[in-house]
DNA sequence: CTGTTAGCGCTTTCAA
DNA sequence: TTGAAAGCGCTAACAG
């Protein structure tokens, strides 16, 4: 039996400090390792503290403080998209090198619940915040609010406020897919985007218009359908512009949900028909074992995640105040062949 | 201006009370809605707080009640992964009815930093934790050193410890699986699966092998392969048996990784080659546009992370000991044909 | 109904 | 090198 085995009301320095005939003091010197004390009482003292699994209290620990809690909130719309799942990853990952923790609140792409778990967050004592918005207005974000913590934005830059931010190279990304059709002779090309009202959106679509507008190729409204990402819609929407009489040789998706409502529409094209080409914003797991072949805009959302937690201790570290920073991360052009 | 636009150092209740001319009692009760206090009182406490922008410190607050800290500690071995994502979303979504929130803890599928998140997030206060544990011995997890806190093991029952535990019926969709491909007039079915030392690798070939024996068919083990969940290494070992003399006619794998490895294996099968079916463990995303068809064992992890949370809260709520309860989420079996 | 006292578990500050 | 006192921000317990 060791000592652990004892339950009841967790032990206290005082108590660790009691039996050994002490002062609690002696024990919270010996326990952060500084220096004053002697080498042996310190023996003495994490001997005891181990014979019985004596935990010092945090929570004390930081009131007293008044030190950082090594807490990091992390806010999403909803944790089961990969691309957020993975975000998470990466934070955790810097995270843990600084000793710190993620505590996790998700809105539900609700500004309202947004705030609320922000300002819960908060409450709780987090350091700092990753949050990849909701809405398009960040000014609720805003320092005083937020007891001054630092913020970094997630994919999508500050609106109303001025905080770091980590985004992905949605223009840079959308104009080399696009002129990837385009080198390979596509001039009608259809485009399945997000509301211009989401900076994804309106990035991804002006990478479209320039790549075009650089092939000497006009916009056409018919081949653009703007809508929220939902693959149902985008399926229909991607119908109705192959049932055009000049129907697009190839379709630009501005991401993932996007991408799957295109197969899904062109899942039923005949062999007869002319062949369609997809290229897509965001990767798709077993891309290469789809029934088309697919080129896809890749990236790394983990990556993500390890810049913001990096901008974020950084900012942390320094007091001096510092302008606002951007980080983008670099996208990837892959082509999945179909099997035959 | 409003007055939230002061920063500097926050607010304490001590300042609240100060400005109106009380004590922080009176703040404190107005603040939790406790009764004994005038009506009027509350209204020009509470009118104050809303203008100062002050809130009050919950650490401080959990300190001093002892009461719970609305916090459940989430260790998962890789959140990267969408059943763990899940899981989380689930496990987030009951606890925020109950005012909590979720630290996040990552082991990396190593028992050991799987000890010290778990410690880790005691210390800094968790009311509970969901576990979904990396290794098959969980004496670590045992009450008395986890003072006693609340802990339910996810997608693996306890061992060496009794806590409550939330599975997915590993053995019922596997043999179902099964049973299906036996149906279709399949005799020599390949499994491709997880080793024995998981509890899903156990039970899932025990659904193949009870099917198979059900059937009248007698196991043969040129048709099994056991290894970790790595899709490069179940699709060398489906090539190997599908170049047997008398190759397996269908295969059954046990999670998503081996089902994407014998895809992969089946992928550049000609069309005057036999065609073999394929039926697994996990619903794969896109699985209707794949190049084959495919039958999977479908079930919802978020419904996992539901009720851990749920049996988390009610072992929070009794004070009498009740024995560890068992929950399994139901599978369903989903046919996707493959486009044509 | 409101205020005072004490103390949650720990650490800062100052004294020995 | 060690200890005693005081207090982080808040609330239980007991006054008034």
């Amino acid at each position: 039996m060791s000592a652990h085995s004892e339950s009841g009301p967790a032990l206290t320095m005082r108590d660790v400090a009691a039996r050994l005939g002490v002062s609690p003091m002696t024990v919270s010197r010996a326990l952060r390792g500084q220096r004053g004390i002697g080498e042996a009482t310190r023996q003495r003292v994490l001997a005891e503290v181990a014979a019985l699994g004596y935990r010092p209290n945090k929570r004390a620990r930081e009131l007293r403080s008044g030190g950082p809690n090594e807490l990091i909130g992390l806010v999403v719309t909803n944790l089961a998209n990969p691309f957020y799942s993975q975000l998470a990853v990466g934070l955790e990952q810097i995270c843990v090198g600084y000793g710190a923790r993620v505590m996790l609140g998700s809105t539900g792409e609700d500004p309202a619940t947004e705030r609320e778990v922000v300002a819960d967050l908060v409450d709780r004592g987090v350091d700092g915040l990753v949050v990849a918005p909701a809405g398009h207005d960040h000014s609720h974000l805003g320092g005083t609010r937020l007891r001054d913590l630092p913020v970094v934005l997630a994919a999508s830059p500050p609106m109303g406020i001025d905080v770091d931010c980590v985004l992905v190279d949605d223009f840079g990304g959308t104009r080399e897919a696009c002129r990837r059709l385009v080198a390979r002779g596509h001039r009608r090309i259809g485009f399945l985007g997000l509301p211009p009202s989401l900076w994804t959106g309106s990035e991804r679509f002006r990478g479209y218009a320039v790549a075009l507008e650089e092939a000497g190729i006009a916009l056409d409204e018919r081949y653009i359908s703007r809508h929220r990402g939902d693959s149902a819609l985008a399926e229909e929407a991607a119908r109705e512009m192959l049932a055009l009489p000049d129907p697009p040789t190839a379709l630009l998706t501005a991401n993932n949900r996007n991408t799957v409502g295109a197969l899904r529409a062109l899942r039923d094209r005949t062999q007869d028909q002319e062949p369609v080409a997809l290229a897509g914003f965001d990767d798709i797991e077993l891309a290469d074992m789809l029934h088309l072949p697919l080129t896809v805009v890749s990236y790394d959302p983990v990556e993500l995640g390890r810049a913001a937690a990096t901008l974020l201790f950084e900012r942390q570290a320094s007091t001096a105040p510092q302008p606002p920073r951007r980080v983008t991360i670099a996208t990837t052009l892959v082509d999945h062949p179909a099997p035959r």
